[in-house]
DNA sequence: TGACGGAATGAATACGTATTCATAGGATGC
DNA sequence: GCATCCTATGAATACGTATTCATTCCGTCA
């Protein structure tokens, strides 16, 4: 016969309002308004709930409140399950949710063709924001969303604007910087490698790469790697090699890791042979190993405003977009060490 | 005056089930059951509640839904805010969760400290299964969690075997395989550089490379970096260089990719002058730029098992622990050219 | 042919909380 | 001293679904 009150909670379901009331002496009415509104309730009576609440050892059960009050802290977030980046900014989303009190529900997809079902399932959780992490959502699906209530954001999605909420690096101009880096180099012929060509963002950056490449007088061909990954990288560098360009300029630090090796492997040297330029700036970019010329997007920046136009009820109704200048960094791969 | 169904759905609230029901014409307690056991639902009828739900585009509510059946299909995972092995556990877990029809609630913590605070967060989301993926929370708030009726999983921590299911790799025996590779390189003086030595998982990994070491005569003094990070591991470079040892074993990759770079930055040739190791076989330890010596979690196969006991709800009852062999990645980081 | 049983459905209820409405008791104003 | 207002509390209700119980309808078996 046990009379320890946390073993004799656990074997029993878990304590309600209801519970404590009755062992404070009070009604569950004064038990919710002491978690949920504590400001109505007097100094001593709120003593002895909490008293008896951690007796007890209550919790309120979030599903009864987030029905009841038809509103939750959970913010959904739909991503896709690979990619070096989108850990990185999910990273970045969740600890500034979490400082603002707010958990984060993960839908996560492994292929675009995913994305339908998982929208269908976020709704079913009336999520108190939506976080749309992922460049290959489709436009008609954001709008789709756009009808909920509550804000949506769309991460790092240029065609987003207007439809939902975005937050978003200067892709165009970013590719500037690193093209005018290049041209400032000495370079005189030059290759753009995209992950995948129907990508907004991958547009925007070979958009902003060529045009400035263009305005010193050197194409730009585009070369579609297939993939956001490393392999992608890899495998598209016997293509890269065959053109032998002074310079090539890839979407994605992810993939220029893979450009790097895969070029290396063929006997090729970066950067007197040919320089290579990422985007994103992961932390991997800056590791001594590595060292890659890339723009840096102020991932933390951006998750910021991510996570205050997600938390602010208001942007539900009138969508903002917000750009945010990345800044370049100049590594071991573009530096000529003669020429 | 739109007639345009999802308009109007959209300006209102939500559908709701009694809403399907009357469009159907059938009662609320038959569309319940056509969305949660439609086998005890006539064909014809079925077809009607879903035409009548697409229509008003209708989702169940999920905290209605877990309210009344007392569960869910969310599971909990209460995770550090930094760290490059993390986010790789995180995704992989993530995948596999979704394949099992799961969501992942996250709950992030940037400081150890701030754990209770999180748990108790955790509690009023009665999730599924709970994943406790991080090495810095303690036993007694591990068997705190025990007393939930739902599984709760340690994820790579030893420490928490007997009080709540585990799934760790066998980090004793892979830090033995690591040291018996360097002493079969000819290694006779060597470091172990550990991330926080308080962490259960820092010291089983000590304890194994300490005794193969130890058995070949070789002495392993201990160094610890203060955190995992890449930037402790820089850090402690200097402290390395000043004992100039045959090799440095690392506690972990990450932190081992800033040992290099710190060692490289102070002229320390890898592997000539000091060889070095990792732990955790993180994608970027494959790099060619980069190749690193290190043991290989399968990290698939850690989260499938994961996801397995967390799925399982007779896990709860039964706590299992579940250990994995990784495997010997030589990179080089550790060849010798010549000796 | 009558009893029986299974399938399909509806009515009613409960899950645990937030919130509205009503009430009691002081304190304050004149 | 009476009307008024504010604070603290309780009773009652609603949120949207799952589930139990009861009912109807048919087909089957003896």
């Amino acid at each position: 016969m046990s009379r320890d009150p946390a073993l004799h909670d656990a074997a029993a379901r878990p304590a309600t309002s209801t519970d404590v009331a009755i062992e404070a002496g009070v009604s569950q009415a004064t038990v919710a308004r002491t978690f949920s509104a504590p400001h109505l309730v007097s100094e001593r009576t709120r003593e002895r709930v909490n008293e008896a609440a951690a007796k007890l050892g209550y919790a309120p059960n979030a599903f009864a409140r987030g029905l009841k009050s038809q509103q939750s802290k959970v913010i959904g977030a739909v991503v896709p399950a690979y990619g070096e980046y989108w850990q990185n900014v999910l990273s970045a989303v969740t600890r500034e949710l979490a400082a603002r009190g707010r958990q984060l529900l993960l839908f996560s997809f492994a292929d675009p063709g995913e994305v339908d079902d998982v929208l269908d399932i976020v709704r079913q959780y009336r999520v108190a924001g939506l976080l749309l992490a992922s460049a290959s959502i489709r436009p008609d699906q954001l709008s789709a969303m756009r009808r909920q209530s509550s804000p949506t954001v769309a991460f790092n999605q240029p065609a987003a604007a207007g439809l939902v909420s975005s937050v978003s690096v200067d892709n165009e101009d970013g590719c500037r910087l690193l093209a005018s880096h290049l041209v400032d180099q000495g370079c005189r012929t030059a290759v753009f490698v995209g992950g995948v060509a129907s990508i907004s963002t991958d547009q925007a950056r070979y958009r902003g790469a060529a045009r400035e490449m263009g305005d010193h007088g050197v194409a730009l061909p585009y070369i579609e790697a297939g993939a956001f990954s490393y392999d992608a990288g890899y495998a598209s560098a016997e293509r890269i090699a065959r053109l032998a360009p002074d310079a090539v300029m890839v979407g994605s630090d992810e993939v220029a890791f893979g450009v790097i090796d895969g070029l290396e492997s063929r006997g090729v040297r970066i950067p007197d042979d040919i320089a290579v330029t990422g985007f994103d700036g992961l932390p991997q970019a800056s590791w001594a190993g590595v060292d890659l010329t890339t723009l840096v997007q102020p991932t933390d920046l951006l998750a910021r405003h991510a996570a205050e136009l997600l938390v602010d009820t208001a942007s539900a109704a009138r969508p903002s977009d917000v750009t945010v200048d990345g800044h370049l960094r100049i590594g071991r791969t573009t530096k000529r060490t003669s020429r």
